[in-house]
DNA sequence: AAACGAAGCATAGCATTGCTATGCTTCGAT
DNA sequence: ATCGAAGCATAGCAATGCTATGCTTCGTTT
């Protein structure tokens, strides 16, 4: 048999590709091997070319917005628990804006759904328990209410990553739009202007 | 004094390099001449480069959004209107979903923050005359409401040419998306919802 | 009208890119 | 102890964006 692969250096890519994107640095075969012992053989094995690696770095990116969004606890408040995911989603992409990039850069022909899924499932479940507390109508469809919610929030921090808006204005609008999207989903205006604003009010973590 | 620079060049290669990039096919300094006529050299005189050929053929999409955005006649109802201009930017991204990528690919440092602002400005003249109107609430700031709506029409459009939602549930969110918006901004909900749907009513051009 | 010269731009060659070919090394199975 | 499949280092390939160089063009000048 042969020598066995070592799931570090596969991590060590990935990592060393988010630390140069996240430099501003270019992203090369070379520039990737370097200063890390191993050739540039070592993405043709562990990722069967540089295309192979980006798609191993979105999921990275993926991972990353997911563990931050496990990392918030439920709140009673269902809307607010669904307020605190888009929290995490904004920071999430002024934290790492380059990776955020990658993870939805379409020049992959690999679609990858199932990267992005337990992110939407989260928003899913937060709109369901909405629903069952009573704060959003019962004719919603969860699934309907977190792509919205999703496409919301996407859409005002797109703008903001790329450089069309500013991050000022990006906090400005995203908990009005946020409210908007809930109260469309039939909860009380100033229910869901409170549970927004305290989402917002929790410190950010800087990661 | 020189030869002088023949504008028809310019297009020339900006259109080359749109159809390309409709076809799919990469846009390389090589492919762009190719069966042009002109050398590789033509490049770097009207466009100092490659960066600067993608910030004229971002320009370009931008360009033909407004001219979209432009064969839209005001209707009575500016709400409509207003509707109408998130169906031509939801269409234009459909019809050039290659060229949407690049008109807000943040690669490039150059934010060229005029090319997005003529359509951001009908946005604006919407907004104010659906205040105007008496359909949105006074106390609403125009160019608040278009930088909102945007977002939300951005997001929606985003998803599905990046692949993460179908262009299906794009058609099917998005108006109701535009009419959350419309009600947020203080829009009558029977009314906001009617003036959406008669804009997505309207048949869409191909181009 | 003839000469000048600045700018367009065609050709050729450069460094860098992602990738492949080749062979050495490693290490579990027999 | 031997074999062989897989890791992976080295070297070299075509293609990329770019620059250097010089020829061509054509408005200006006298």
């Amino acid at each position: 048999m042969p020598r066995s692969p070592s799931p570090e250096v596969r991590s060590l890519l990935i990592d060393r590709a988010a630390a140069l994107l996240a430099q501003r640095e270019p992203v090369t075969l070379r520039s990737l091997v370097a200063s890390t012992g191993v050739s540039t053989m070592a993405v043709y094995t562990y990722f069967e070319g540089m295309p192979g690696l980006w798609g191993a770095v979105r999921q990275e990116g993926f991972r990353r917005l997911t563990d931050r969004v496990r990392s918030i606890a439920p709140h009673r408040d269902p809307v607010r628990h669904l307020a605190s995911l888009g929290v995490a989603y904004v920071e999430h992409a002024l934290a790492h804006p380059n990776l955020f990039r990658v993870m939805f850069d379409a020049s992959f022909d690999l679609p990858d759904p199932v990267a992005a899924n337990e992110t939407f499932s989260h928003l899913v479940a937060a709109a369901r328990r909405s629903i069952d507390a009573g704060r959003f109508s019962l004719d919603n469809d969860p699934a309907d209410i977190a792509v919205r919610y999703w496409a919301d929030g996407h859409g005002i921090v797109s703008l903001a990553v790329t450089g069309v808006i500013s991050v000022a204005d990006l906090r400005r609008h995203a908990p009005a739009m946020a409210a908007a999207v809930f109260i469309d989903a039939g909860d009380a205006p100033e229910q869901a202007h409170k549970s927004v604003r305290l989402a917002w009010a929790i410190p950010k973590r800087r990661t």
